[in-house]
Order: C-alpha cells, then structure tokens, then sequence
DNA sequence: CGTTTTTGTGCTAACGTTCGCTCAATTTAG
DNA sequence: CTAAATTGAGCGAACGTTAGCACAAAAACG
C-alpha cells in the first residue's frame, strides 16, 4: 500500500510537508499542494486510518448491534442509521448477536476494539456484565428494548400499544382472548402487562391456559397457535406480540385453513406488505421503526459529539407511539 | 482508554512482557500471565485494534456494499457474509450504496482507508474508473451483477431464469407477453436478452410496445402496469423481472381491482413471504439468496486467506440457478 | 563444577499519520 | 534600509502494539 513517505520520496519532501499538503494545511503553497494531490492520485494513496485513529482520531465507525439484519425492522434501523451517521462522515460496522449474550460480548468487544465512535444496540435479554462495562466506555444508545444500567433508549410504547389492541378486541365482544407473547426482553414483559391490565380494567380474567409465552420466533407463533386451537375451549380472539411470532401464526392459520375472522380474531405485530394480503388483511400494531431509527441517529450523532458516555446521570428515554391498524383479521364474537 | 502501558506500569513490567502475555506467548511464565490477565480484566483494558493493524496485521473486517439493506436478498446476504466471516474472527462494515456511483466510491475509498481484508460488493451500474482501481487493491467479490473489470462474481442464470419464466407463459398460451424490466444493471441486460431469446424461439414476436424499461424500483412497477393496462390491446401475461418492481406492480394490481389471472397472468421475481398470500399466489422465480450468500462467504474467506487480489487471471464465476414457483397468478390463455 | 540450553523479561524499533517546534526565506512595515 | 512579520517546509515525537535482539537467571547437561 502506498503511504505518504512513498509520495515524499518521489517528491523530495518531507513526510510532514505531504501531510499537511493532504489535509489542506493553510501553511503550504498551493503549487506544493497540486503536486502532491496529482502524485497521491497517480500512485493510488488512500489514507491509512488505522494510523489516524492512533494519533487520537476518531475512528468514525458506528457500531451496530442487532439480533438479526434480516427483520424488516432492524434492516430499517440499519438503513436508516446509515444514512444518518454517513452524513456526518461515520460509517456503520455492523454486528449480529443472535440475541446471544455471548455473541454480544463478542461483538461489543471487536467494537470497542476497533475504537467506535459509538454503539447503537438492541441489547439481549440479558447483557454480561462485562458487555455493559465496556458498552460504558463509548456512548450508545439502545433501541427497542431497555437495560437499566445502560443509557439512552429509544422505544416504543409497547404497553400502549398492546393495551389498545386488546381494548379493541375487549370491544368487539372477545373474552377468551389468547395471548402469545415472550417473557425474555422487556418489551415482552412491558406487553404482557399492558394485556394483564386491560383485560382487568374490562373486568375480563386472563384464562392463563390461553396464554403462550415462549421464544419470540417464527416456530413458536405456529406452535402456540396450533396448540391453542386444538384446546377444549379455544380462543376466539388471538394476541400475537412480536414480528416473528405473528408470521409463523399467519402461516399456521393458513395451513390449517382456519377461517378469519369467523372462527379466530387475530391482531398481529409489525408491518409488512403481506399483511394487507393475508386472509381478510390482518389487524396490526404498526411499528414506527423508520421514524424511531432517524431520531435515533440524530440522537445518536449528538451523543458522539458531546461524548456522551453511558447516559450519565438521567438517561434520555424517548418512546414512540405504535398505532392499531384495523383490517379483516378482527371482528365480533 | 486503559492501554497495556497502564497494565505494565500497574505490575511493574515492560509493555512487551504485558504485550506477550496477553498473546499467549510461550516463553512468559504462567504466573506472570494470570497476574497480567487479571490486572486488565480489572482496569477494563480492550486492546486497540488500530495499533494492530498499523504493525501490518489484519484489520478483521470485511467491507459489505449494498444498495438498501432493507431489500430481504441483501439482508440476506449480509446476515450470512456475517455469519460466514465472523467463524474467522472477522467482523462486517455494512455500506449502503444507494445504486450510486458516486457514494460507491466514497464508501469504498472509507473501506480501503480503513484497511480492510476484503470487500463484497453489489456493484453499482457503472463504477467509477477510481473506485475499480481502489477495489483492485483488496481481495474482493461481486455479487449479483458483474462488471468485468472487476474480479469473481457470484451471480444467478438470469438468462435460463427468464428463459423458463417466459416459456412457461408461451407453453399457456400467451402470446402478447409484457415485459417490465431494466437495461441499467448487468443482470437487466441479460434478462431481457433471455426474454428475447425464448420469444424468438418460439417463433413469438416481441410487442415493442408491451416492455417496459426504467429503474427496477417499487413505483415504476407499479406504473408500469398501469400504463400496459391502459394500452388499447393490453398484455395477457406480465414478466417483472425485479423484486422491486414486482412488489410495485402487485400491489398496483390490487389496487386497480384486476382479476389475476383471468384477466392477466403474472410472473414475479424474488420470493417473500407475501407471494404466497398475495391474491391467487404468485407464480416467482426463487432466487437462491441464502446458497448463493454462503457460497460467496466461503470463497471470499478462501480469496482472503490467499490474498487473492482482483480476479488476478481467471475471475471466478459461479452461477447459481433460480427455481420457477408455480403459483395461481399464471393460466392459460 | 563448568558449559550449554532453556526460561523469563527488557530494550528498542517499526507501522503511518499528525502536530508542535524550529528555522530559513520572503514579504511587509516602520 | 533594517526590523518585524509572514510564509513554506523540515525535524522529531507521539499514538499502542508487536517482534527481533539482547541478556540475566535458572536448569540441564557432560
């Protein structure tokens, strides 16, 4: 790789002089500065960065945590961040944990490593300590989901939400309402008991043998969905909490030829263009995961800049609302 | 940031002994070793990883270049690069490109700075002579589209893909066949040149009038059909040859009401789960992103173990197949 | 017991870039 | 016409880590 002694030599230079002529320096002559720029060029000289970010730069890399970048909504985060952060000059090093506190250490360590400017996470269920105390040293933000010990956090109203969407079944007349959902992170805690309190503020009993809490993945969602129909007494109305589990419940009910809303209600989560061609169209939370992501950024990019470690002493918490999205899959008992 | 002069300085030992110990080196004593070990697990020393690169290691990343991480083939290919890459230690610095040439450049001159061990790139149209050259400089595959000043590619049969998808259409009948598609990247030139070739083949004449060519992106499918709707003597059959462009022209479909396929077949590109959902099902062409996305990890891991540069002699061109899915959107005449 | 080998550690240079300091040459001011 | 200010460029140190070389102490060998 060329550096710029190469350039140096070839013009019998100083390495210091060519540096400067580089980085525009107000003290060298516009004649020296032309021909170093035309020899740099000619010899491919592409600045080492590496050596920058040892004299004390910044490394202008953004680290990026997310469980797995095929989700719409962590690939809109990704997006979205980019294009944030690439304005200013950062760029996205991007890492994928599986949700696996391991992975996340990992990860978090190459990062750290590496000398980010920052990190933006979805954190696991449950970092390691030693994740949060290297996620410390560098600012960051959290998405979605929220560690206490950690700082800032952007997420949704999840209890809001998942209020509103069992309101909206309480109204149509449901009272054997399932709930599938995850206990693991705190958004599925937060949703849970925004279930639990609905239903008792409509004086409705949680029938606890309608409610499967499990992984928040594809399998589970058709799994619980197969098991509560093949109950005594199933369902007539269906709660799906998270993105993952609400796809594998789609699926199942359709492979099981199910009539919606005849036989089952169901009120998904996240948005995505099946949705409307699902069944009857499903009845959702829609997710403001492009709106959530750029204010994150922007956040994000001012907490760089203010070397804004670990939310210091009163962490910004932002919570973006999701809105109910009623279409075919919900109607009355 | 702890560095391992704090670590010496705290034990009364030189950097290098610290250095050595931290590396497992033979010749430090096992007790010196967990002394070191633990002192830096205490101060919370993270290597920097800059440093080491600047001695002439490995930076350990691998630079990802897509046009949107949101599309599902990227993210795709992304979480398996990712997964591939980080069994060897290395991590991924994700790049959106936007298609465009000009941040391409930026995006790998920012890769290249930061020394990267390789980049996988989804290239633009049209790369800038400068970006080739830098590119030149790292071990480095295409994906997708090939320019053919670069090195290995990893693609798809395109030709035999629209070849089977227009035969299949020929084979019901159809004989005034719209094509909706772009003449921008590699993989659009081939695949009109294959639409072409199985028309002339089949003795059927290519309606100038019923192809459509402009940027493969959701909105100009979706006018795209309506202009061929509008048409005095419609299409009885559409090719979409993007995944873009069918999502834009499916959902244009539904909107304008059009029975599928009674009033017109459909043939779309890409798989998503929404195919199998949207109206009567959507006859696809599969692409083979997940196969296509490991295979491309596993020989990018060989190209930089090697240090493989550009496609030095013969580039390496693998072309994986893409499967026709019959689904209800297509009939006969 | 002396010699060779092994073991454990320190010194120092190097990687590529940046930046404070120095200094000569040139220009401007008095 | 001399003194001061400005311009243009070089020297050398520093960033954190690694690795070759050196060297003393300990161990193994004859």
């Amino acid at each position: 790789m060329i550096t710029i002694k190469h350039i140096a030599e070839r013009l019998n230079l100083s390495v210091s002089t060519v540096g400067r002529a580089l980085t525009d320096h107000p003290r060298i002559s516009r004649e020296t500065k032309d021909r170093v720029r035309e020899v740099a060029d000619e010899l491919g000289y592409v600045a080492n960065r590496a050596a920058r970010v040892m004299r004390g730069g910044s490394s202008h890399l953004v680290g990026l945590l997310v469980p797995d970048i095929r989700s719409t909504f962590y690939s809109m985060v990704a997006q979205m961040l980019s294009k944030c952060v690439e304005a200013d000059g950062f760029h996205l090093a991007l890492s994928i944990t599986d949700d696996d506190r391991d992975t996340e250490m990992q990860q978090v360590r190459e990062l750290v490593s590496a000398r980010v400017a920052g990190i933006v996470l979805i954190p696991s269920a449950n970092p390691r300590r030693e994740t949060i105390a290297m996620l410390r040293m560098v600012p960051h933000v959290q998405v979605l989901r929220r560690i206490p010990s950690l700082g800032d956090c952007f997420g949704m109203d999840d209890e809001r939400a998942i209020l509103d969407a069992t309101n909206h079944l309480l109204q149509l007349g449901h009272r054997r309402i399932a709930y599938v959902g995850d206990l693991i992170f705190s958004t599925g805690r937060i949703r849970f008991d925004g279930f639990r309190r609905a239903c008792a503020e409509a004086g409705c009993a949680v029938d606890e043998s309608l409610v499967e809490l499990g992984p928040p993945n594809e399998q589970f969602g058709g799994e619980a969905i197969a098991r509560l129909l093949a109950k005594p007494s199933p369902p007539t109305a269906v709660l799906t909490t998270s993105v993952q589990v609400t796809l594998g419940a789609a699926q199942q009910l359709t492979a099981m030829k199910i009539a919606v809303p005849q036989q089952l209600s169901i009120v998904g989560f996240g948005d995505g263009s099946w949705q409307q061609w699902w069944g009857p169209g499903l009845t959702t939370l829609r997710l403001p995961a492009e709106e959530l992501a750029t204010s994150c950024g922007l956040w994000f990019l001012h907490a760089v800049r203010t070397e804004r470690l670990a939310g210091e002493k009163d962490p910004h918490v932002a919570i973006s609302p999701m809105t109910l999205i009623k279409r075919g899959s919900t109607a009355s008992v």
